[in-house]
Parts: C-alpha cells; structure tokens; sequence
DNA sequence: GTCTCAAAACTGGACAGGCCAATTATAATA
DNA sequence: TATTATAATTGGCCTGTCCAGTTTTGAGAC
C-alpha cells in the first residue's frame, strides 16, 4: 500500500488536535468539564497515558485547566501569542498605535512600493467596493490584505509584524472587535474612499500625503469609536469619552 | 510538620524545571543528546510517564527535540514568544523599524510627558554617562530603560509594548545581538550626547524635534552597523552593503 | 421534611513493567 | 576495506495498579 502516510505524528498529539477541533467546533464549550480521561482513553481508543499527554499539551496552550480528582475544563484560549494577551489594550491605544505607525509604513511603502504591489493594492481596492454590501467578513478581509500589502511594500518584515499583529490585536480583544464591528456597520462606503486616497499618494509615490492620509482614516475610525461608544455609552461614561477626544486631539496635532 | 508545602506543582512540571535548569546553565548543550527517558526517570526517582511528560512539555517550549529511536537532543531555545522567531528579521529591518515607530512615539510622548517621567530620564541620563566605561550590560539597562520611559509617557500601552517587543527582540537573534554589541563598543559617548538631545526636545515639549532627533539616534546606530558589517564583512558582502546605504538612505529622506 | 456529615464513587497523579518499532552500534562476512 | 546482518539502545505506547484529592450520595440527627 502506497498511500499509507510515510510519517504520522506522535499518537499524543493526534489526539490534541482532535481535542482542540472539538473544542474550537463548540462540542466542549468554556468552563465545560471534558469527559474523565478513562473515558476520553476509550473515545479515541488510546491509553491513559497518551491521553494525559495529549491534556498536557493543551494544558500548555492554555486550552485546558486541570483540577485534580475534579477533572480538566476548557478554559479561554488566549492563544499566548499575543503580547498583549496580559496588557488589555483598548480600542482607542490599539488604533492610535496603528494611526502613528501605519502612517509611517505608508510613507516608506510610497517610495518603495512596486508597480505589482500598486496592482495588487487596486485589485483590492475593487473587491472592497464591489463587495460592500455583502458579508462584513469578505469585507475584513480585504481590508486587512490593504493594509498588509502596504506594510510588506516597505519591505521590513519587522515592520509588516508588528503591524499584522496589531491588526490581528483587534480580533483577540471582546471589546475592541465589537467596536471595530459598529464602525464597520456604521458606514463602510466613506472607509473605502478613504483607501483609495491612500492608494492614489502611493502611486503618486507621495510620502507625505500616504501618511497624512493613512493617519487621516484611523483617526476617522478612532472618531466612529468614539461615536459607537457615545451611543451605547451610558450618562456616567461620557466623561471619559470627552476626556479621549482631548487626548486625541492631540496626536492628530503633532505632526 | 508545617514546613509542609501546601500545593506542591504537578510532578512532570517540576522534573520540566529541573530540566530547562540543567540546559539553562550549560550541563546540556545545544546538539547534545539527553540521557535515555530510563535513565532520566532513574536519576530524577519518578516514573518514566512522567519523564516523558516532561519532555513533552519542553518539546512543546521548543528546548528539545525528540527523534524516535534516537533519543531527545537539545535545541536552540526560541523563546517563541517573539513573533519574529520565525521570521529572522535583520538588524537593519530591526532598527529602521524602531526608528519610525520610536520616532513617532517620542513626538506623541512630547505632548503627553509629565514632569516626573522627565525627572526620571534624567536620571537615566546620568547613569548613562557616569557608568559610560563600566560594564555593557548596565549600559544597556539604562539606554533601554530611556527608550521604554518614553515609550510608556506616550500612555499607550499598545506603544510601548511594541516598542517593548523590538528592544527584546535584539537579544533573541544572535546575529543582531553581536551587532549591537559591536555598535556600543565603537563609541558610546555620542549616544549619550544623542538621548540627551532627545530629552531636551522632550522637555521643551517639541514634537517635531523629538521626532526628528530620536529617529536620527537610531538611523546613526544604523550607520554605526553599517560600519561594523564593512569591517568584518568579506568583500563578496560589500554590494549588499551598498545596496543598504541606498536603501536606508530613503527612509531617512521621507520626513 | 430538612440539615449535617461521613462514606462511597469519581477523577486526576503517579508508578511498575512490559512489548513493539525505529535507530544506532557492533560484529560477522564478502 | 567495504558491506551487511545482528544485537543493543531508545523512544512509543499499552495494561494494570494504587494513591490522593474532589464530588456525590445517602443515612442519620434534628
């Protein structure tokens, strides 16, 4: 037999990854008790021992939480990955970091992008604009490739990271992914102008007007925060939403 | 007996420490092959389940790597927190990449720093510049605690965890690590000279000049490793050099 | 009927010992 | 000397067992 698989992964890890499916696919959902591991051990008709390891391996991922003689329960995946997993960063800091830096990777991706990049950043322009009212998902995803072509157009990966993981920030964060999520629903057509104007300074290889522009639209997205927030905010939040338009105003004034 | 501890760590993480202590401090070095799982069980009094939940732990921390058959042999440690371990950014993507985002986080911070977060880089400054001939390693603790004062007066924590992740990120590649090194051993006194310049423009709360005389220090660190890499460099890596000079020479010419 | 609390059932923690398969070292052979 | 077959080593995985916390249960007290 040929199509046997030349190399299969440690039988722990097999069953990890089953573990995780049925975790990610809702079958054990957050604070549910997995069953005991003699009966997981029967489930995937492995022994005890492999099981335990398939549990501490998610026990390290942080997938899972062991209670002695209780037994291991789902816990909140903070996929560890994020440096700020700890940190709490709000919506506001995420987008402003965003507005400071982006606006920077745009004015160096002006005077170096390529005129395959420029095709690549129209093409997804267009999906943007074609796709406006279809799922907001779709819409995400093109918005996160604009930004990405850009950050890679500088061509520093280490810029491209940090900036991917900010984008990927927003997802990992309750709060800030509702907010983004209002602002999305909010109006999405201006959004698109708003890249098209950067697009148009990169082709024009102008690298004041990508960052000015670039800046201009997260601080608009900062302004639809602020807005979002000021809707659903309740009388006594509204002090502090006045105090972020104070202190946003100044960055938009540094420059 | 109350000297009892009263919740002792699960086995397979205590004989993991131990593990990662004896690798740390050099009794196991990169390449070399652990002793068999028997044996490790032998040595530590536990059970080999439990020395083979060990290693997976450390497998899953990427300090070893095991081979069927074989045994387990140490590797690099990655740390895998760094989300660039993967992504082997240079030296010079490195610090192009702090001297936009640090730029830009030092004109934020002019208009956001408070008397105390000056008082304290001044002191740093001191530090600086008295312990200037001592040992590197309190040079850099300073140098990074000035740069990580500035980054956190920009009150966002999105900032400063960034920039954060980019100064740690030097340690974690070696290639950038001896850079650095070789940068403060060429001359330290101009640096000094540099984050004090930073600081006045900070205290004069100056965006602009913050900007502009903190993205100068680090495009003159980039000078400073162009350099290094000519000296040591063979010839056949001189074009590439060049093509640096170009290259660099651009984002410095974008503001 | 309700409450208390101890016993039993359940669950993870750890161990012993064994067999198999892949790898490596060793020795026999061409 | 080079090659190949064999033996020793090593990780992969299993069965079975006992122990120590945790939870549930049920009997007895009120």
């Amino acid at each position: 037999m040929e199509s046997v698989p030349q190399k299969l992964p440690r039988l722990y890890q097999q069953v990890a990854e089953k573990l995780v499916t049925l975790i990610e696919s809702g079958e054990y959902t957050i604070g549910m008790r997995l069953p005991a591991e003699r009966d997981l051990a029967a489930m995937f008709k492995v022994s005890r021992p492999t099981i335990r390891e398939a549990v501490i391996a998610l026990e390290l991922e942080s997938y899972v939480e062991v209670r002695m003689g209780s037994g291991v329960y789902v816990i909140e995946h903070s996929k560890g990955k994020s440096r700020f997993s700890d940190k709490d960063v709000g919506p506001f800091e995420l987008t402003e970091a965003r507005a400071l830096f982006e606006g920077e990777a745009a004015a160096l991706a002006a005077t170096m992008i390529t005129e395959a990049e420029l095709e690549e950043l129209a093409e997804t322009l267009d999906e943007m604009a074609c796709e406006n009212n279809v799922d907001t998902e779709t819409h995400e995803a093109a918005d996160k490739k604009f930004h990405m072509i850009i950050a890679r157009a500088t061509n520093n990966s280490a810029i491209s990271s940090v900036i991917e993981e900010l984008w990927d920030e927003r997802e990992s964060s309750e709060l800030t992914h509702r907010m983004y999520e209002k602002v999305r629903n909010s109006g999405v057509k201006p959004s698109v102008e708003e890249h098209r104007e950067v697009y148009e300074a990169l082709k024009a290889r102008d690298p004041q007007a990508a960052r000015e522009l670039m800046r201009a639209h997260l601080m608009r997205v900062i302004d639809s925060i602020l807005e979002a927030t000021e809707v659903e905010a309740v009388e006594a939040a509204r002090h502090q939403v006045t105090k972020n338009r104070e202190r946003f105003s100044k960055t938009r004034t540094i420059s």
